[in-house]
DNA sequence: GCGGCGTGTGATAAAAACTCACACATGCCC
DNA sequence: GGGCATGTGTGAGTTTTTATCACACGCCGC
């Protein structure tokens, strides 16, 4: 006979926070659920006993006699598995994954989404070294290497696309409120905000439009997207960036699109693997496509 | 910050197992899983930690320096859960439900279940009173009554059905084999199994068929029908019994249904809640119904 | 050389978990 | 006292996780 029968895990760990915080609601935000998700664990791990561990009261919930009893024996224990968890990935060499990544991409994309990989992942360190050269170029070795482009990768790396991508036109609200586009030609009153290193952007969509003569009332030239961004937030102008760069700007308003239906296709972005890598950097590959796949 | 990020706990239930029996087949074995869900949920922690927890031989595995020290921390911590979970379902009351159920019904398909629900709900003891009287005219006080009828019920109880049924004709493969059946008619030649209290049952069948005549070689008559389905396995005869008492003799070829195309409907099983029950109640007709859309 | 044995893995089915949206009960505040 | 905010419970539907199945592989022993 092994342990005994072990009460589901997962709702205990559930019932742990809730107990801490007495509260299901406070409990569903630390544990990144909606608080009807706990309800439910706790209800479940309730049944598995076949004991009542809360008291539910309106609005809100004390411990029972057995809830009490049950959070004091087994929360030391939890505390035991996660400190020899974290034991054991520490002892380990900690091989990190050595990131090559552009500037902006960085910034925008890969740096907010860094701290999810982290957390599943507590035993793989990711080392981020920003770099415009092309890969077969970079100046540091690298594991994993994150570009635009389908080329010029070293040999024997094939490039893998994991991130669909587009260019838009995007607007602080504010700048559109004092002088709203209709059309694409209304642009010509605004001033444009340019990527040094990209500035064939604003031609090829005035271009896609059909509009290839159209002068815009003044430039504003920046060396990385994020600036362009970051003015574009301000106010300062108009800027054309990749979906991918976007992050929660437009989602909480402080950007929109207002010519939403005029975009133009960009190449996927794409990883690549030096030879010979690591599990580690396998893992970091799949959740890299895992979270492109998240939108 | 609370106890630190765990790691995910039902892949390290199965990697103690797993570390436990040094072998990913007999831990499977152990938790009624297939030997690849073991090796996925391993897989799983060790790319959660980033460390490799066993060493695959060729047909076999070993712990590494961390599996061992993964498995000497997390182990007694499981235990504690465990010893916690019995410690706080044993302190309960302990109200158990207590069942009325008919001797066949009982013999044949709820106790073989009963395991399964004592594993789901230590904390909830079943109480199982066999009785042949309707439930309204039970001699001891019952919180869940199971039978086949829908009606005979206390007042205030209503029946509900939980589990589809019907009559099968059933023999040995070794009377079969002997004496062949090829159409009902031929069931003259041989002896018809009869429950003394279920006597109808042959008639209906015979006049469900369009054979109301049928006289058979002889009549063995018992009293109950898992008897009956006993006498039948023994090869004494022809046994007419419900799907629903069949267990695995069927399955594993001990009977055989030489008519399958002739079954007669038969009423569903039912069960019914004394009025006033507690969740314990609930939660064993919860699982009733689960037990039943299992097949 | 061939069947037996234990592990890994892609595709797919089954089960569990979560979310959403709403219900309910209460306290609080104007 | 009515309207609103707060915290929990729950049915329905969806997503995510987990397990299964079926097969591959590598070696062992006969």
């Amino acid at each position: 006979m092994p342990a005994g029968s072990l009460p589901p895990l997962n709702a205990l760990r559930m019932f742990l926070v809730a107990a801490r915080h007495l509260s299901f609601s406070r409990a569903a935000v630390e544990l990144n659920v909606t608080h009807g998700a706990v309800s439910r664990q706790v209800r479940a791990l309730e049944e598995h006993l076949g004991v009542a561990l809360f008291e539910r009261q309106v609005r809100q919930v004390s411990l029972t006699v057995e809830g009490r009893q049950l959070y004091a024996e087994t929360q030391p224990a939890m505390e035991q598995i996660a400190a020899a968890a974290r034991g054991v990935t520490g002892r380990a060499p900690t091989r990190g994954v050595r990131i090559n990544s552009r500037t902006s991409f960085s910034v925008r994309w890969l740096i907010p989404r860094l701290p999810d990989f982290v957390a599943r992942h507590p035993g793989i360190a990711p080392q981020l070294i920003t770099s415009l050269a092309a890969p077969d170029k970079a100046p540091e070795p690298f594991d994993i290497a994150i570009r635009r482009d389908l080329g010029g990768w070293p040999s024997g790396v094939k490039a893998q696309p994991f991130l669909e991508d587009e260019l838009l036109v995007l607007a602080a609200p504010s700048l559109l409120k004092k002088k709203p586009i209709a059309e694409p030609k209304a642009l010509a009153q605004h001033t444009l905000l340019v990527v040094k290193t990209r500035n064939q952007d604003w031609d090829d969509w005035k271009a896609h439009i059909g509009l290839p003569r159209l002068r815009p009332a003044a430039r504003l030239q920046f060396d990385h997207s994020h600036i362009v961004l970051q003015a574009a937030v301000d106010g300062l102008g108009f800027a054309i960036v990749a979906r991918s760069l976007l992050g929660a700007d437009v989602a909480q308003g402080r950007l929109v699109c207002p010519l939403p239906g005029l975009r133009l296709p960009l190449a996927p972005m794409c990883y690549g693997c030096a030879p010979g890598i690591g599990r580690e950097t396998l893992v970091f590959a799949e959740w890299l496509d895992r979270q492109a796949a998240l939108g």
